[in-house]
DNA sequence: TGCTAGATGCTAGCAGTGCTAGGCACCATA
DNA sequence: TATGGTGCCTAGCACTGCTAGCATCTAGCA
């Protein structure tokens, strides 16, 4: 039995939630994680510190992790597409699917830094690779799997295959983000990393 | 002209400087890079806080960026024997080369994760990628540039090749560092990327 | 409609961070 | 032995994440 009153309030408070939310992703999108404090983001909500503790209990790292589940999340859309398209068998249909791949990959992390900084490199309260791990986590990367599995020449072992896929990507990502990839040469790795998975 | 006194206390400095580095790199490896604070490291030297500034200007990044470069000089030795070794043309040879180059990089980050989050993920007061960057930070790369272009079946475009397989294994590295791989798999991970190198 | 219990959000403050200004005491030199 | 310079420490600033305790306002009941 909710009242009127009550389920307005639910409202508010989800509302509330998901600014708290966005404007950390914003933040970190525009300045860095490290701009992200709790009295920043307070003051984005126009309200006072101890009301984000409301929402999240752990604390700032309970902020990081709902930006990065939001992450997964549009990754794995992002994602899902190269699942799809037979290309009916023709020569070329291995390599640019995994082309696609890799390159959607790539344009999520370019398109959104700090969001993949926090799906990847920061402490979050997730427990990956466990079967507590949501399913929007484990989506992206079946989505892998699912590209590997449906090629015209899939390869032996999938499931490993496609962790060393999804590995080399991050490297490219991590490394090149991190400024130890010269900036140019990315076309190139990506096509020298399609070209060793299809074989 | 240097007198003996200027003599004697230039190497207490340089005794003092390398004993804070490994301080933190002790420190580091530990308990991890949050807990190396200016204060520990200044109780671990047995000086003020304000006597690190003397040594390291740009302070604690100076400090982490100093563990890298050790590390650099590390990772460079470890990796370079896996460009030797000439297997006399045996069909295994180029297998067995880059295994041992991929386990000799993936060891060296068991070892010293810390070491290792210092040269490849935390921000460093060093330029990559560029002609300031240090030889010693170059030399683990050309180490895999080397491996490759000694092969019996060298891949076409070596620099780039090197490239990608730096970034798979950093991102072997990243990702089961961060707990975002299954725990057990490695060995059948590092075949898997072994294969798709030597073809 | 008026009252009260409880939800709600604030102010203030704690312990910790990296870093620095200013001054004291000692040491090497003349 | 006097002294100039250097080496080092104390104290403190502005910031961090987080929390205790209190005022206020609202919702639900008689």
């Amino acid at each position: 039995m909710t009242s009127p009153a009550a389920a307005r309030r639910a409202r508010q408070l989800e509302e509330r939630r998901s600014r708290i939310v966005g404007a950390a992703r914003a933040l970190a999108e525009e300045q860095g994680w490290d701009a992200v404090t709790t009295r920043r983001l307070a003051d984005a909500i126009e309200y006072s510190q101890p009301v984000l503790y409301g929402h999240f209990p752990q604390g700032r790292t309970q902020i990081v992790t709902a930006v990065a589940l939001e992450g997964f999340e549009e990754l794995a859309t992002a994602l899902a597409p190269s699942t799809l398209g037979d290309t009916g068998g023709d020569a070329g249909g291995d390599v640019e699917r995994v082309r696609s791949l890799v390159t959607a990959y790539l344009d999520f992390a370019e398109r959104h830094p700090a969001t993949y900084d926090a799906m990847f490199l920061l402490p979050v309260l997730v427990r990956f690779a466990s079967d507590e791990t949501p399913a929007v986590v484990r989506a992206g990367f079946e989505a892998i799997e699912d590209t590997l599995r449906h090629l015209d020449n899939p390869p032996a072992d999938v499931p490993t295959t496609a962790e060393v896929l999804w590995g080399a990507v991050h490297g490219l990502v991590a490394l090149r983000r991190a400024g130890r990839f010269p900036a140019a040469h990315q076309q190139e790795r990506i096509e020298t990393l399609v070209n060793l998975i299809t074989g």
